[in-house]
DNA sequence: TTATATCTGTAGCGACCGATACAGAGTCAA
DNA sequence: TTGACTCTGTATCGGTCGCTACAGATATAA
């Protein structure tokens, strides 16, 4: 946010970074991940990055754009295939059993401190660092429109009741999907984010 | 939390306050509902309950107990009622979309900056905050407890599936409620919580 | 009246925040 | 070899955080 809008300079001149932005990139996103935006200081994400200050905003501009160079690297790692493979499968029960199913495993992952950056990283904000929650809820936003398109498709290819609001359902599956990242943070196991994942086929009202 | 659990004491010699503790106590909910714990700072806590940071101190000890003591009163005022109606409306089916239905007003009450003061205070919180989160997350456990234990009664009385896991069905529907918090604030309408809720009927399995 | 106790406002404590000034080191083009 | 350029570590900036020392004000109890 603020300034420089431009990412990554480092032209051909010049002292060469002695780090590797990707892995350092990568340690913030863990530290990002377990700790939240704010609650997430400059040392910190220093010491795990391995990197000084100095070295930090001159490869990355400055803490909010670190971050968001963060979520978008966890959105491409963690969520797209999975997206992705929610769009492509033919029969929308399935896509949508497949998808709440690959959630329950991403949203426990190993490498993971539990639930979603995008839903979880910015709730709680001060207001100098809106900007960046509002980053978020674009993300978060473009969730619900995938589901709800997902559910329009199954609405108009008769796999789903002719008379369900589909924005309705876009909207209740995406809630569902953001509490299982509350879930996950308060400690829910796999097994329970896999029970919830699969009351997904109830909420589906099926073509009679 | 800290050093002294004993919360107010004013005895009956000495000044006597010249505020109204329990208007300062809702001014400082506000503040919390809207900020979040941690970005809700003294001197924002300060201006909005128009006193002095040693008045603040004397009445309620420091942050962590001023906060947890407007959690209370958050619970009290905003939700007891709901979660006893929920347990007294014989059908389960009934008391679920009340209780839903309730919770969607809840969400988007005039006076609430949106979304549960329980979910969305303390999702980000520092080290030091941890203690904070941990007593919220006692009272979303009991959330679900209170869920867990009305479907278990609804099976015991033949109003939902025998077959059906209570823990399991108390653990979505509380994922459902938490992820409304996260939807409202997010800009949700009442009206679109009222959709989300109105799904609950579909994830109850009838009595066949 | 005096002693004791508590509240009030001012003013500021040490700690940490995000972000940088600076000088030295390393690499390039000329 | 020189100069331009950028990275590196140290040391620190001004600002805000939660919190409190202090002195004055106001009440009760003796």
């Amino acid at each position: 946010m603020t300034d420089t809008p431009i990412i990554p300079p480092h032209k051909s001149k010049g002292r060469p970074r002695t780090f590797d932005r990707d892995a350092a990139l990568i340690s913030a996103l863990g530290v990002f991940w377990r700790r939240g935006y704010e609650p997430a200081s400059i040392s910190e994400l220093c010491a795990a990055m391995e990197i000084n200050p100095p070295s930090l905003y001159a490869a990355f501009g400055n803490k909010a754009q670190l971050f968001m160079e963060a979520v978008n690297h966890y959105e491409t790692t963690y969520w797209d295939a999975t997206w992705e493979r929610m769009a492509e499968v033919p029969d929308v029960h399935e896509a949508l059993r497949g998808f709440f199913h690959e959630a329950a495993q991403i949203l426990t992952s190993q490498d993971a401190p539990c639930g979603c950056l995008v839903i979880l990283a910015a709730t709680n904000v001060s207001a100098e660092a809106e900007e960046v929650n509002a980053s978020l809820k674009a993300f978060r936003d473009e969730g619900r429109e995938w589901l709800t398109r997902r559910v329009r498709r199954g609405i108009s290819e008769g796999q789903i009741a002719g008379d369900t609001d589909p924005a309705g359902l876009g909207l209740t599956l995406n809630t569902l999907l953001e509490g299982m990242s509350l879930a996950a943070r308060d400690g829910a196991t796999r097994e329970e984010l896999e029970t919830i994942a699969a009351s997904v086929q109830r909420l589906l009202p099926a073509n009679a």
